[in-house]
DNA sequence: ATCAAGGAATGATTTTTATCATAAAACCAT
DNA sequence: ATGGTTTTATGATAAAAATCATTCCTTGAT
């Protein structure tokens, strides 16, 4: 109880309050209190209504984010005008690990896909602490090196799968690593599916559909149960 | 005159000779002289044949690699047995900046796929580095962030194009970004080009083969002739 | 020099996936 | 509530890509 009570105040003296704030922590871990203040002080929480943008792809690096709740979609508009979603990002990512230190402009776009809170620091900031204390950026450099990795390994599992794998794998994706249950909402829509695995939104649908034929998931709307998934496993896995 | 002089000097102190080197210019610039003469000293170089592996997927990690000079690729094998190559990287590149900071082991096997020189670091040393010095952590945060990007970016500009666009964006990568000719000797075989583009060998040769009889590419062997350069360049845009 | 093994090449065939077309259902703004 | 738009759904067809089979050519080891 003693010790709870220290953490309080101390998360009182520097102004944020969320506990399980990785970045915070990170923080917390390395710098000393007077900068852990300055950036709780400086930084802004927004929300987002499902559907809102966060951020623009091309628009000017000028902050860095950090999402406190909710889940965040990143994509990319190419050249030929094609969409493409890069990932899905949950709490205590940092969607702004690409790019931020090496560009100009965002390369991806940001938008909440179901109510979203985010934890807003200006970059200047974030990179005076890197400088002043090391330790701190070895923290990013894990923490980016990981989110790229992750990224990276999402497209290689998907480009070796055919399409009725790639669902089966985004089913459970959703199922194990987003809402840790075997019925959920689907936050996005069967034509956002497709960009995020690369197929077309009439496969998406037509293999939805097989699916439930088989009585592998139920459907109703957006709302997906997993009822075989040993079989939908067993997809994903020779797919 | 003068100024070469005292970067020689500077250099023969330092036990670090290679004047374009990225990985030393970022560690002079922000390392105090004490530390890089440290660094420069405990590095070891290392030369590999074609053909000759750097590194092996799941190996433990103790070091950092940068390319001196040559040509290597990343790759990885999935659980279903089946290569991936990841990226064709060149000289100055951390080919080592991926997985490195958060994983116990590489997630990807180096492979030198020209006679490569590697220039190979304690990655304690990097870290302790970067502890005591933030803006040699920005350095790498940049180069790790720009890294996956451009990984990515491929993943995305290879999954939105057919069959033929993929072999003309692969040509024209080797001849812009790597050997900087409209002739060159192709470092890998079809299969691995397959490997890196998601395909299967045989339509690897087939189209190429058909570039070569819609006379856009000359080939003899691995060597490969640009001939029609706006074809190629129409054929990757659009396919 | 010879043989085995892998790489390159090509054709025929099958499978997979995209495209086109149409319609019902859900959603939104007025 | 109503009309318009987007999303979901399904079928038919065309196109793209993988697979299978066979041959030739290199290359490296003995």
């Amino acid at each position: 109880m003693n010790e709870i009570q220290v953490m309080e105040s101390k998360e009182k003296a520097h102004g944020c309050k969320c506990e399980e704030c990785i970045l915070k922590n990170l923080i917390f871990n390395y710098v000393p209190d007077e900068d852990s203040y300055i950036l709780c002080n400086v930084k802004r929480e927004q929300s987002f209504k499902k559907g809102e943008i966060i951020v623009k792809q091309n628009s000017p690096i000028v902050d860095f984010f950090y999402i406190k709740s909710g889940i965040v979609k990143l994509s990319k508009v190419t050249e030929s005008k094609r969409n493409h979603i890069i990932s899905i990002a949950k709490p205590h990512d940092y969607t702004s690990l690409l790019t931020v230190f090496h560009g100009k402009n965002y390369a991806y776009t940001m938008t909440a896909i179901e109510y979203t809170e985010i934890c807003i620091f200006p970059l200047n900031l974030i990179i005076d602490l890197v400088m002043r204390h090391g330790s701190f950026g070895i923290g990013l450099l894990k923490k980016s090196s990981k989110t790229a990795d992750d990224i990276i390994d999402r497209f290689i599992q998907n480009n070796s799968r055919n399409l009725r794998g790639r669902i089966a794998m985004t089913l459970l994706d959703f199922s194990f690593n987003i809402y840790k249950s075997h019925i959920y909402e689907l936050p996005v829509s069967r034509k956002e599916i497709a960009e995020l695995i690369g197929m077309t939104t009439e496969n998406v649908i037509r293999i939805l559909s097989e699916f439930r034929k088989e009585k592998i998931i139920k459907i109703n709307g957006k709302e997906i149960e997993i009822v075989d998934f040993e079989r939908l496993k067993m997809i994903s896995d020779r797919g």
